[in-house]
DNA sequence: AATCCACAGGAAGTGCTGGGCG
DNA sequence: CGCCCAGCACTTCCTGTGGATT
């Protein structure tokens, strides 16, 4: 007892110090995401457009609303927090801002109740009719009397799920204040999304429009560089770390994010080996890591019968039958798994609906084709590698009970 | 030029859960 | 307590469609 006690203690002694004595950080926090840094290299064009739509605000009239678009990582959120962070302190108390995320808040209710508390009306999560938090949302407001930016970060995922009601309510919502007003910043990576909205919205909401371009592999590195000085220590990482790092974003759509979160991941590595330096290879594993980090948590929180499409989807790949799998084929292999697992199957429309949702989650690649005579369907690809995938299936204890030897029956057949 | 496949994907509804409100 | 509400996973029924083949 006693000796396992010590043998902790050590242990734990030798993990706290390794942190204090940290070799690679000077700062870790300047590389995590929601760090937003005292300058955004390369977007000076966007930071001063921005700022000067919203500009208004400050001698109290309603700026306009804006939309914003461009792909995951090309500094959207960071650029709106910034700029609306300048503007709060400019206008000493006359400015309200609010920022939801609505891939988490991806409900009409939700999105009011976030609103709500903001302006200092608490609600409830649940219960409340969406009219009434509307109410509620308001009646604070005007008790405020202030201007307030609304901030509406990754809006496509709200409309998906819920529709644009919301968003309609919100732009009109100018003609029922008497002394705030609400200006809306609606933020996108989904290029096509005015497409699918009310014509009554659009016109409302895209009263102004930025766009975002991807960063390049110079930009990318040009970032990663300014961060890396603030945030290790001299000579923590070799020469070839960040132009790799850079390299591995550009190819996705310059997304700085990820080129961040490589470096963050790489030099984590590197310090819990206690190794006095980051090296490529440091990287190479973050990346591997990384994507499985993002299957694992996304196959964790699915509901069986996503999890069963996916693995479909999985088999016949791996299989290697088919190439070009289509939704027909993936429903077949699903009512199969269903039948040996012995539970209910769900029909067709939903599964070519579950297959848009792991297409979302960025697990598999799902793109609609005509194959002319042979009708129309999606093909579709495994976004990730199969060992991530199946590190994923793992890690539901309950699922892989019922899956693990149908996956383990086939090594490659 | 017309046809027709194999689905896509919209609309509306169901049954269930988890939570108000008066 | 009874009633109302939203969200979710899913169903049923449906209309729409790109383009190779007839």
């Amino acid at each position: 007892m006693e000796l396992v006690e010590i043998a902790v203690d050590d242990k734990l002694d030798v993990i706290f110090s390794r942190f204090k004595n940290a070799k690679i950080y000077a700062n870790r926090e300047i590389l995590l995401p929601d760090y937003v840094p005292e300058e955004l290299p390369h977007r000076d064009n966007q930071i001063i457009e921005l700022a000067t739509v919203l500009a208004p605000a400050l001698s109290g009239s309603k700026p306009p609303n804006v939309f914003i678009y461009g792909l995951t990582g090309t500094g959207k959120t960071a650029v709106t927090k910034y700029v609306l962070r300048k503007l709060v302190v400019k206008a000493e108390g006359t400015v309200l801002t609010a920022y939801i995320n609505c891939r988490q808040s991806n409900t009409n209710y939700r999105v009011l109740a976030e609103l709500s508390s903001s302006v200092g009306k608490p609600v409830p999560f649940t219960g409340l009719s969406t009219a009434e938090v509307l109410n509620r949302f308001i009646r604070g407001l005007e008790r405020q009397a202030k201007i307030m930016i609304a901030v509406l970060d990754e809006i496509d995922w709200l409309v998906k799920s819920s529709g644009d009601s919301v968003l309609y309510h919100l732009t009109r919502l100018n003609s029922e204040l008497k002394r705030s007003r609400l200006s809306v910043i609606g933020i996108t990576n989904d290029l096509r999304f005015m497409e699918y909205i009310d014509p009554r919205i659009k016109s409302g909401l895209g009263e102004e429009e930025l766009v975002f371009p991807p960063y390049t592999n110079k930009e990318l590195e040009d970032i990663l560089r300014k961060r890396a000085e603030k945030a290790f220590r001299k000579g923590a990482i070799e020469d070839g770390v960040i132009p790799l790092c850079a390299a591995i974003a550009a190819k996705q759509n310059g997304d700085c994010r990820l080129a961040l979160d490589l470096l963050l991941k790489a030099a984590d590595l590197a310090e819990r080996e206690d190794s006095s330096k980051v090296t490529e290879e440091h990287v190479r594993r973050a990346q591997r890591e990384l994507e499985k980090n993002l299957v694992v948590a996304a196959v964790k929180t699915m509901p069986l019968h996503v999890k069963l499409v996916l693995l479909a989807v999985y088999l016949l790949e791996k299989e290697g039958v088919l190439k070009n799998i289509t939704t027909g084929e993936i429903y077949g292999r699903y009512r199969d798994l269903c039948r040996e697992i012995g539970v209910g199957e769900v029909t067709q429309r939903r599964v070519s609906e579950i297959l848009n949702e792991l297409d979302m989650l960025g697990v598999i690649n799902a793109r609609v084709v005509s194959l002319g005579r042979y009708g129309r369907t999606k093909i579709i690809k495994l976004a990730v590698g199969e060992k991530s995938l199946l590190e994923g299936f793992r890690s539901d204890p309950g699922f892989y009970t019922m899956v693990g030897s149908i996956i383990n029956s086939r090594p490659s057949s």
